[in-house]
DNA sequence: GCCGAATATTAGCCATACCTAAATTAGAGA
DNA sequence: TCTCTAATTTAGGTATGGCTAATATTCGGC
C-alpha cells in the first residue's frame, strides 16, 4: 500500500483538490475531471495527473474515464479543510469586520496556514458556532456534518412561509446583492409567485415584495420556518 | 532590466529569503551565503541559486564571494514581512492566548498568507502597537522602523538600573525561562554583578536577585529605566 | 452497430525550489 | 609568495505542480 498521507503534510494544492472533490461528488457519487478542473480553474490534464498523484497517496479512488471518489482518508482531509475555511469565516466576520461577500478569498488563503491550535481557538472565541456566515454547516473537529440540503427557494411552493438557511457564497456581487433585499440566513419569507419557464419568482420579505431571476432562486436554500 | 517584482505575487520562499536577508545584513552591512544557508536551515548551494535569482527580480544585489545586500525594493517586501510577523504575533497574543514563547511558529506561516486588508485590520483591533510581544518594533505600513537596539544585559554597567526593552524570540524554551524569571520587555531591572571571562551576572528584578549565564543577558535588550 | 463529438488521459515540456558532488575562489599563515 | 582550507558557486539531479498538443475512450444519435 502507499504513503498513507497523514493529515498534516498535505500541500496547499492536494488541500485545494482534496475540498474539490469533496463539493463535486456528493452522495458517494463520482466527481469528474472536467468538473474539477473548471472549480479550481485548471486545465484537464493537470487535473488527471493530480488525481493519480492522490490515488497513489490513498485519499481517492480514480476510475479512469468515469471519475474521482474520495477515500475514507481523503474525506476526512477534506472536511477538515472546510472546517477551517468555515471557522475562519465566521471569525472575519465576527471579529474583523469582514463582510459576507468579501471573506471567502481570504478563508480561502488563511485555511492553509492555520494550526489546529489556532483554529480551534477561533472556534471557542465563536462559541463553537454551527454554521458560517453563509448558513453553511461546520463540520465537527471529529469530521462528521449536517449534510441536509434544504429547498432551493426556487422550488418552494407558492404561499409557503420558510426560514433562509444558507446561500451559496460563490459570488460576491450576487451576495451584496441578496443582502441588499434582505435574503440572508435566519431571515424568514414567504413565497408568493412563481413565473412558467424557468421564471422570476417572487418573495415577500418583511412586507416587501421582491422580483428575482430563477438562478438566483437556486442559490438560497430554505427549510421549514421553524427548523434550527 | 528584470522584472521588478511588484510587492505582491513574491513566493513564500522569496519572502523567507527577504526577511533571512534583512536580518543578517544590518546597516547596509552584506549577509553571507552560508549565515542565510544557516538560518533557513538549506544548503548553502540553495542559497547561492535562489539569491542569482533574487538579484534578477531587482531584489538584493549579489558581489559573488563577497555576500548579499538588499535594494530599496528588497528592503520595502522584507519589512513588510516583518511588519506583518510582528502585528500577527501581537494579535495572537492579546486576543487568542497564545503565549510570547508558543506564538513565532504560528506567524512564521500566516504571514505568508494574510492580506493587506487582514494585516491592517488586526493593527487596528489592538491600536496599532509600536512593538509585538517580545518588545521588536512593528515597521510602519510605509517600511520606517525604530532600529535602535539598545544594550544587551550582559553590556549593562553594575549597579545601572535599566528597563528591559526586546528579547530575542528565537528560542520558545529561553523564553519561557526568562518569563519565569520576570525578565520580560517593560519590566526594570537593576545590574547588581558580573563575573570576568564571559561569567554569569547577576540581575535584580522585583527585589529578587537572578544569575543568569552571559549568553542568556546577550539576548536581552535594555534601554535607560525612564525610554519608552 | 457505427461514427463523431465530447471527455479524459498520456506524452512531453517548463518553472520553482530544493538537494549532493565537484569545481572554484578568497584569504590566512608559513 | 605560495599553499591550504574554508567558503562559495557551478553542475547536474529530484519532486511538485502547472501547461499544450496528441492520443484514447465513451457515449449519444443515426
Amino acid at each position: 500500500m502507499s504513503a498513507t498521507a497523514d493529515t498534516e503534510s498535505l500541500t496547499r494544492s492536494v488541500e485545494d483538490y482534496l475540498k474539490a472533490i469533496y463539493r463535486l461528488s456528493p452522495e458517494g457519487r463520482h466527481a469528474s475531471t472536467s468538473d474539477i478542473a473548471h472549480l479550481l480553474e485548471l486545465s484537464a490534464p493537470s487535473v488527471s495527473g493530480m488525481v493519480k498523484r492522490l490515488s497513489e497517496l490513498g485519499l481517492c479512488e480514480h476510475i479512469p474515464y468515469k471519475g474521482v471518489q474520495l477515500t475514507d482518508a481523503g474525506r476526512r482531509a477534506a472536511l477538515r479543510m472546510v472546517r477551517r475555511h468555515r471557522l475562519i469565516e465566521a471569525y472575519l466576520v465576527e471579529f474583523l469586520g469582514y463582510g459576507w461577500d468579501t471573506v471567502h478569498v481570504e478563508a480561502e488563503r488563511l485555511e492553509h496556514a492555520v494550526s489546529d491550535t489556532l483554529v480551534e481557538r477561533m472556534a471557542a472565541a465563536l462559541g463553537h458556532p454551527a454554521v458560517d456566515p453563509h448558513g453553511d454547516p461546520i463540520p465537527a473537529p471529529d469530521g462528521s456534518i449536517d449534510e441536509t440540503a434544504g429547498t432551493a427557494l426556487a422550488d418552494v411552493p407558492v404561499g409557503r412561509t420558510v426560514g433562509i438557511r444558507r446561500v451559496d457564497e460563490g459570488d460576491p456581487e450576487r451576495l451584496r446583492y441578496l443582502a441588499a433585499l434582505g435574503l440572508v440566513p435566519g431571515v424568514v419569507v414567504t413565497l408568493r409567485d412563481r413565473q412558467p419557464f424557468d421564471g422570476p419568482v417572487t418573495v415577500e420579505v418583511d412586507a416587501v415584495r421582491h422580483v428575482i431571476g430563477r438562478e438566483l432562486a437556486q442559490v438560497v436554500l430554505c427549510a421549514p420556518e421553524d427548523v434550527r
